[in-house]
RNA sequence: GCGCCUGUAGCUCAGUCGGAUAGAGCAACCGCCUUCUAAGCGGUAGGCCGCAGGUUCGAUUCCUGCCAGGCGCACCA
């Protein structure tokens, strides 16, 4: 752990501070004091740097007016040289302004730290597997994929910041039914003939037998069931491939791409009825084996093994979540799309006939559905893969930057629309643009505050000149970053981590035209200057930190 | 029928492990480039936070019911 990141954040100092000045008084408030306290920002800046309802929520207990304990949290904090002012606001809230000269510990902070600041140590230590997209290998990914695809890959950064060991896998279904569809599918066309009424029908299927054919020209030659397998084997291969392509220049890597097929092999899968079997949930009916899920809440239990002797997809499932367990993950984390939302049940109970528990070992998350506008009007069709939009296709129109951040941007239980004009456009509307050009603007700034000789760095923060209300209010939204990537990690929400960026940038816009950064004309430089361009230092710092969290680019030109 | 998600400004959406006057962008109107990137900034206007109850000192946030929309409820994958 470096330095900086041992240094309690100002505002950490006051949260202890409190929680012990309030401990110190326990026996006036007889009550039990909470372990933690977070520090609000309060929404008015008439309110301070820094608020806490804690009195009013500690009345009730401590049968206190909520203004007297208000007061022992006054009396406590006010002899304190970083605090300016504390107050009793409202029916007990206490506000707390900061000395000038005591936010300079944020700078220095940022600056110490680079490019791990707002790193954390809230799920230090802890395996985390984090699986999404999961695409069938039978086709192009699409834009439901492409939202995890971005979304997957921002979570996994910010579990990572908060200290998780985090293993990004891709789940292939490389066995069974769909397989074989699409093995014939591909072997139909090649062979000219009309293709399964229930298999593949997107344009990219005739382009992939042609590249199979390519590949393999002796395919021809074969024959049948021999034929059909040579296609679905080649075929696999080569759109997984391409979907590892499209992936990477997406910017979106896997650790593990994990093979459905390899959970039958060496026995692993009966190891694992044996495991769930030995823990008292595993029974037979109508000749199928089944898991009784019902005892842990699923609305019916689950076949694993058909009545024929297949494998139904929940074996499968059973299998990779045993898989993931003793592969020493304590967390899983399933994304699934909201066609999908009914696993959940089945997937919480699976942990709970594991001995598991649900609601730790297992986190669902939903993603609602994306649309994409162009023109005013939805768009639906795509040449290459039939009816779908492809990922690739997004990143074409809109640049592989805006497809992450917006994506990335709303939660993912918010069904949202993608408008590509707007992506494309280069304006306050575009948040992606909003925040990179706030970013490329302090590199001009501080190329042209080297140009002119003004020094900025650690040495030159000067916290006590940083008077000014838009210098003190990017200060205090600075401070924070740390706080909210540990939020996000613990919610698993990386869009709170945009949201902060463009907090942040919008921060800086305001600064920067209320701010003269640097000396006009024949003015001679002086230590605000150097302060305000140190600030300025620290500013893109933190939105470079944001915006690598969520895997787009922090231009230093635009 | 049962379950999950959503309902906040004209539009697209944040906010919600309960807190002070509910936010942003767009659209509308009015301003700001003779010196750092105007892809920017300031201002005006715009709200029964779906509806009705409940818990609380305090509810957009938690609970219940209802209304509206989306999506699921296989020995399919």
């Amino acid at each position: 752990m470096s330095a900086a990141q041992s240094n309690l954040s100002i505002q950490d100092e006051i949260s202890a501070a409190i929680l012990q000045i309030l401990n110190q008084a326990q026996s006036q408030l007889n009550c039990e004091i909470p372990g933690e306290l977070t520090l609000d920002r309060p929404k008015n800046r008439e309110h301070g740097d820094y608020a806490t309802s804690i009195a009013l929520a500690l009345a009730k207990p401590s049968g206190q007016p909520p203004r007297k304990i208000a007061e022992i949290i006054v009396a406590g904090l006010s002899r304190r040289a970083d605090i300016a002012a504390v107050e009793i606001a409202g029916a007990g809230f206490v506000n707390i302004t900061l000395a000038t000269a005591s936010q300079g510990g944020v700078i220095s902070n940022i600056l110490a730290a680079g490019k791990q600041f707002g790193h954390g140590n809230k799920l230090n230590g802890v395996a985390i597997n984090l699986e999404f997209i999961s695409a069938n290998p039978t086709g192009p990914l699409h834009l439901g994929h492409t939202r995890w695809a971005a979304v997957g890959d921002a979570l996994g950064r910010v579990l990572a910041a908060a200290g998780a060991k985090v293993v990004r896998e891709f789940y292939v279904n490389d066995r069974g039914v769909q397989m074989d569809k699409f093995g014939a599918s591909l072997q139909a066309v090649a062979l000219a003939q009309a293709r399964p009424e229930d298999g593949y029908h997107g344009a990219y299927i005739a382009e992939l037998a042609t590249e199979v054919i390519a590949k393999s020209p002796k395919i021809m030659e074969l024959s049948g069931d021999e034929q059909l397998s040579a296609f679905r084997d080649l075929g696999y291969e080569l759109q997984l491939a391409q979907q590892k392509e499209v992936l990477d220049k997406f910017g979106t890597h896997f650790d593990v791409w994990f093979s459905e097929k390899s959970l039958y092999e060496n026995n692993f899968f009966t190891h694992c009825q044996e495991v769930l079997k030995s823990k008292g949930h595993v029974f037979e009916e109508a000749g199928a084996i089944w898991l009784r899920t019902t005892d842990f809440g699923d609305d019916k239990d689950r076949v694993m093994v058909k009545s024929d002797g297949s494998m139904a997809y929940f074996a499968s499932d059973s299998a990779y979540y045993i898989s993931k367990r003793e592969r020493g993950f304590e967390i899983c984390i399933y994304m699934l799309g909201a066609d999908h939302h009914g696993y959940t049940g089945r997937l919480k109970a699976l942990a709970a006939c594991n001995g598991d528990d649900p609601e730790y070992n297992v986190h669902v998350l939903i993603g609602q559905m994306v649309k994409i506008m162009e023109g005013g009007e939805e768009v639906k069709l795509s040449k290459r893969a039939g009816t779908i939009i492809t990922l690739e296709e997004l990143v074409e129109k809109v640049g592989v930057d805006a497809a992450r951040y917006t994506l990335i941007r709303y939660p993912v239980d918010t069904p949202m629309v993608m408008d590509v004009d707007i992506l494309r456009s280069r304006t306050n509307e575009n948040p992606v643009y909003y925040v990179q050009y706030a970013h490329a603007r302090i590199c001009a700034v501080l190329r042209n505050a080297s140009d002119v000789g003004i020094k900025f760095g650690s040495e030159q923060i000067h916290p006590d000149l940083l008077v000014h209300e838009r210098e003190r209010e990017l200060i205090g939204v600075l401070g924070e970053f740390p706080r909210v990537v540990a939020g996000a990690a613990e919610l698993r929400e990386p869009h709170r981590v945009a949201r902060y960026v463009e907090e942040l940038a919008g921060v800086y816009h305001r600064f920067y035209s209320d701010c003269r950064v640097l000396p006009l004309g024949d003015e001679t430089p002086s230590e605000l200057h150097s302060a305000r361009a140190t600030l300025c230092l620290a500013t893109a710092q933190v939105i470079s930190n944001g915006l690598e969290l969520l895997g787009v680019s922090a231009p230093e030109k635009m």
